[in-house]
DNA sequence: CTCTGTTTTAAACAATCGTTTAAAATCTCT
DNA sequence: AGAGATTTTAAACGATTGTTTAAAACAGAG
């Protein structure tokens, strides 16, 4: 009885909300076919097995994840509002999904010797030129000499880990859900500020 | 035969290395016990099951991952001597423990509405008056007005996320293992001249 | 050595895991 | 409406899970 022709679809969605939210580990084939609605075997019909669908998932989350910093880079904003653009991309991207930066680390390390590939788009991420343009930047004294590979760190650092130690910080401060929104917020703020306050030094 | 008479601690060193680097949906119970030298029924014997071994390992894990900011701000240095001090033991503590901020975090939401409770070491460092010398330093002007919550979350971020992203990061700039702690040592620096020039500003 | 209590082991328990099978239900096309 | 292909379901498979049982191996005291 297909009730609606879109039950591949339905399933595919239904993984993607429990394996980010609970990790492959975390989770059995049979909850992600009762999120879907449906039974196992339809779910093996499709994806022929857990980690096949699995697969497919992860690929697609690490694609979300990676893609909002490369055409940040590829726009023609001066570097300075690049970094301010990508901050600001960052953190609307995770307040949509705070899951994913925990969900893409620990699949990463859990499959440290097995299968899951480098992801692609890192290297498009050369491609644009960014590098290039920090090094003239720093020649030219626009942008303090710092080693880039930091500057990258610092940048996901203050963006991703708000994020993944919410349940943390909202324990160490005693915030309500509400109160940690409110939080992100203007910590949004406080990071950009000193970011940019320090990548691009001016004299007042 | 009773080898030797720790069975019981080997047990739990043995839960601690692989609940930490596999988590508790990660691993199995026979994992344990083969890790430890025995099997599962001995596991069961000290610890009654899994699940109470597992909060065994976890409050100890826990509070070793909270410990080291109490004593620094229990101390006697200046206000930024002490935030100086603290990112330097926490880059020397995950250092030699990379894996327990993504553990605790994971396990942490796993629990969520479980029984995991909110730690006591936490309530501990109000009581070291960090909260009040930072209002004052404030309010003398020698510390920026920022919210202290942010500030906070500044030093755990810029702390952490370079451990708990140690893959993603060595993908993305094609890092060997040994080039990654070369890289953190340097950007222990930078993270160190980044915020306590952004927290404690001067006019140099 | 013998007895008593503790520690360790092998084996089994029911439950659940990922996966497969085969039949039922539905859709497509004439 | 009816034949053939596709989609969906219920049921079962062996393997593995957390846990328990009962007997073996051991320690210390008399």
């Amino acid at each position: 009885m297909p009730k609606d022709k879109q039950a591949e679809e339905k399933i595919k969605a239904a993984a993607k909300r429990v394996f980010v939210s609970k990790g492959f580990s975390g989770c059995t084939s049979r909850e992600i076919a009762k999120e879907a609605g449906t039974n196992v075997a339809l779910v093996n019909y499709y994806f022929r097995s857990k980690n096949q669908l699995f697969l497919l998932i992860y690929q697609s989350v690490a694609e979300d994840f990676f893609l909002s910093m490369v055409d940040v880079f590829s726009s023609n904003l001066s570097l300075k509002d690049k970094v301010s653009e990508l901050i600001e991309r960052e953190f609307e991207f995770l307040g949509r999904h705070p899951e994913i930066p925990v969900f893409v680390i620990n699949e990463m390390e859990r499959n440290k010797n097995a299968g899951i590939e480098p992801h692609v788009i890192l290297s498009k991420l050369s491609t644009t030129g960014i590098f290039q343009e920090a090094i003239e930047a720093q020649e030219k004294g626009v942008m303090r000499k710092v080693d880039l590979v930091s500057i990258i760190m610092l940048i996901m650092s203050n963006c991703q880990h708000p994020f993944m130690a919410r349940l943390l910080n909202q324990q160490m401060n005693g915030l309500s859900d509400e109160q940690y929104i409110q939080q992100l917020s203007t910590h949004k703020e406080v990071v950009k500020e000193m970011l940019l306050h320090y990548l691009f030094p001016t004299n007042d």
